[in-house]
DNA sequence: GGAATGATTCTCT
DNA sequence: GAGAATCATTCCG
């Protein structure tokens, strides 16, 4: 079984290479059975705090609800948006800057029928179980009790799982975010090329 | 197949 | 009191 990915994984200085790196790993969260429900991540997006209008922290705003991004790499950044849906994001940077990346599509690999319960009627092929990071959050059971948990704990991690050649990882401009701007214009958003795990593309 | 729209509640001003 | 890092449904062609 592979072994989680270390701490330095995610404190690395440059959080856009992290959002291209997780590409192609295991997001791995037991469910209450204490049995594995996991899935490739296919599709990511890098938010780079101070300097990004499209950033919970953009200009140094810090909140209750973001406060964990200001600390340490590795930890998890969930939040509610739209009345329904909550996104699992990945703690990035050093202690004070205030960088994460949201996990935007799965491809599920372990405990699909778990997910398929918890997504019900809706996920009418299997596909919309995880293809977007509102979906994929029902399917792993994540919710605001998991924000701040430790990805070198036991609750979630993340694994190495599967090699994804360079010239299958795409980027583009991310997603939901026109207020920002030039910033919603910036190719931080990366997936690979052709799964249909992907939200959209 | 694509575009428009309503759902629903937390968070910050 | 407004707006949100989305999704599912409905309508149209």
């Amino acid at each position: 079984m592979a072994r989680k990915l270390p701490r330095k994984f995610y404190s690395r200085n440059d959080t856009v290479e992290v959002a291209r790196d997780l590409l192609g790993k295991l997001l791995v969260i037991p469910s209450a059975e204490g049995r594995r429900v996991s899935g490739v991540i296919v599709e990511t997006e890098a938010y780079l705090g101070v300097e990004d209008r499209g950033a919970h922290s953009y200009g140094g705003r810090r909140t209750a609800r973001n406060e964990i991004m200001y600390g340490r790499a590795g930890h998890v950044y969930v939040f509610f948006v739209y009345g329904m849906y909550y996104q699992f994001n990945v703690v990035t940077g050093a202690v004070g800057t205030p960088h994460a990346i949201l996990i935007r599509g799965l491809e599920p690999v372990e405990g699909v029928d778990a997910m398929r319960q918890r997504r019900g009627a809706k996920a009418r092929k299997d596909r919309d179980l995880t293809s977007g990071p509102g979906k994929l959050a029902i399917a792993m059971d994540i919710d605001r009790s998991m924000n701040g948990a430790d990805l070198l704990g036991k609750d979630v991690w993340i694994e190495n799982y599967r090699e994804i050649p360079a010239e299958s990882i795409t980027s583009g401009p991310r997603i939901g975010i026109d207020y920002a701007g030039d910033d919603a214009l910036k190719p931080w958003r990366f997936w690979i090329e052709g799964n249909i795990y992907v939200s959209r593309g």
